[in-house]
DNA sequence: GTGGCTGCAAAGAATTTGCAAAGGG
DNA sequence: CCCTTTGCAAATTCTTTGCAGCCAC
């Protein structure tokens, strides 16, 4: 498995960048671990603070758009409000997803044909394909059975 | 063409949901005919007060959501700050983007092949789909030939 | 030693909400 | 008529920012 270290990695872009590695910087690393699949900058916040982490909430937002450049987030849908779900991508297989427009369930797929067509199209451009993002929106099972309820 | 009257669509769809046709729903769907083709929630605010409509603000932020599920409005890119951008999708004339990590040239492509087999996916889990979002990223034919000469 | 990084808290924005009045079906 | 929709503006909430001290390199 070559699945490396995220910590490392980050380090590895920071350095890259010419930026520094900081222990706050880990501990975010660290706690996106802890955290589940997909989460809100809060729930990072959160976490760090019950850990009774150094890091403070200015300074997560100010590391998630370098760990996204880093690669090791991808940005998720967004939630009422405005606030964003991001995905903790590292030594996963890639998945794309089916979101729920009116609770937000997130459900991951993999398919096999769309991922065949891309490269398909990618082709037929002239392109060489290098990676995709792909998000299907739609009402799941439960708020469509809420929808005829009376929602 | 068998592009429809996006506002009939949006009133199909209102009535299908048990909601109702106003006139302000309407001078909303007209502002995003006249609107640039990506644009911010406050973009259509500023068309309408510009026009004098009677649609406040309040409105358009509580349309735009039933936009998207009628499939009128794609949910585009995020820009710092939280505020999304949209896309304002005529019917079937929607496309996806192939773009160029190099230079950024931004292909628009539509491929049936990976529409259906997104409505299977759909299906398959129970939702009904109502739009999609995809970016294809890679090299163009221009930059990988840059490439091969030494670039 | 230098310049980037951090915490704190307040500022800044975008979006939502409550309520009473107006209007669609 | 009933129930949804609307406007207004305050409230809420997410995200950014300014500054002084600290720390990686």
């Amino acid at each position: 498995m070559a699945t490396r270290d995220p910590i490392r990695m980050f380090r590895d872009y920071l350095r890259r960048k010419g930026l520094r590695c900081t222990a706050e910087r880990d501990e975010i690393v660290q706690a996106l671990q802890r955290t589940s699949h997909h989460f809100r900058v809060e729930d990072v916040v959160a976490d760090l603070a019950a850990r009774g982490s150094s890091a403070s909430r200015a300074t997560v937002y100010r590391t998630v758009p370098l760990l996204v450049e880093a690669g090791l987030l991808c940005v998720g849908d967004a939630l009422p409000g405005g606030e964003f779900t991001y995905e903790f991508v590292h030594g996963r297989d890639h998945h794309d997803h089916l979101c729920c427009l009116r609770c937000h369930e997130r459900i991951e797929f993999a398919e096999r044909g769309i991922e065949l067509l891309q490269i398909d199209v990618a082709r037929h451009h002239g392109y060489r394909l290098v990676g995709h993002h792909l998000d299907l929106f739609g009402i799941c099972p439960k708020c469509q059975a809420l929808e005829q309820g009376g929602g």
